[in-house]
DNA sequence: TTATTATTGCAACTTTATTGCAATAATGGG
DNA sequence: CCCATTATTGCAATAAAGTTGCAATAATAA
């Protein structure tokens, strides 16, 4: 954590107290990780969390993945489940308090969070089965794909 | 096709009718494992589909794939995506016509449709962002996993 | 029946994620 | 400040879900 002392990089010092506040031990992975969830503005996959990592993190893989996991549990981010079948996570700073719906473009995958809250609708469920939650999500274009439809495909490659 | 004229198998007949009906080629794997979506009493996964195809079908894990899409292209099937990153697939048949609310289970991964449309919100998006549909999905326990909790955790693989 | 070409089956491959385990390093106690 | 304890990490291997290329097969039209 050697720039964390003066560091030009506020997410990292906030991510410290993040995991300093679990009371669990603080480790680089963990920090990194963290900091570049809350420097995104937006839900990241892992792949995209591991591209943005500064090469001189040296973080494995396997232990993005892990670090996730353990941020989600820990309840300082989330884990937000795609078409695409693949996981994305957003800092839980960003996410706004409550529960709030999500929006994904079917051309790119992006993933944002939407402000609104679901006005939950009484919905009737079978008998036996016991609700947790309510998942509202829009599905559409982003910006970056709705005009030519550049045609990403992939796991939100955009440049933004 | 051998089974359909004196068919055991009503969902065989049924199955060949809407293959026949979109005009395409009628197929063994398509009719299969349309029957097979039939006969479901809730979205299945394709392992599932090719589990439940008799042996006698012998189609390929690959063409099983290649059908599900087609059918859902087609607008004979629906394709579902759960938080466990696994699509499942149920036939439009049973699909309440129009748009309608999913539950899937956290703990086994099963999803059933649910009659209620969602009551929409207006939802606000960022500029240039474009709604296409807007998925409302219950998350809960289902019956099964709600009592003892007895712990399936892959993909739907209870007795029912 | 035969020709045409949509589909299928097979094999190899990709992507995303998970597991086992020895090596490493964060923290508490002396 | 150093050491011991044990939570974490890194590495290699594996798993699960889905995709791709292409030759072989089989629906349909003529």
């Amino acid at each position: 954590m050697s720039q964390s002392a003066n560091s030009p990089q506020p997410n990292i010092d906030q991510a410290e107290d993040a995991v300093r506040a679990t009371g669990a031990r603080m480790t680089r992975p963990r920090v990194m990780v963290l900091a570049v969830l809350l420097e995104a503005e937006r839900a990241l996959t892992h792949t995209e969390v591991e591209a943005r990592l500064p090469r001189a993190a040296e973080v494995d893989r396997v232990t993005i993945y892990r670090v996730l996991e353990w941020l989600t549990a820990r309840g300082l981010a989330h884990k937000i489940a795609g078409d695409d079948r693949v996981w994305r996570f957003n800092a839980a700073a960003h996410a706004h308090a409550g529960p709030h719906a999500h929006f994904q473009c079917s051309d790119c995958g992006e993933v944002i969070c939407l402000q609104e809250a679901p006005a939950r609708p009484a919905l009737k469920l079978p008998a036996g089965y016991q609700p947790q939650r309510v998942e509202l999500t829009v599905k559409g274009l982003c910006a970056h794909c709705v005009p030519a439809k550049p045609r990403a495909r992939a796991a939100a490659r955009h440049s933004h």
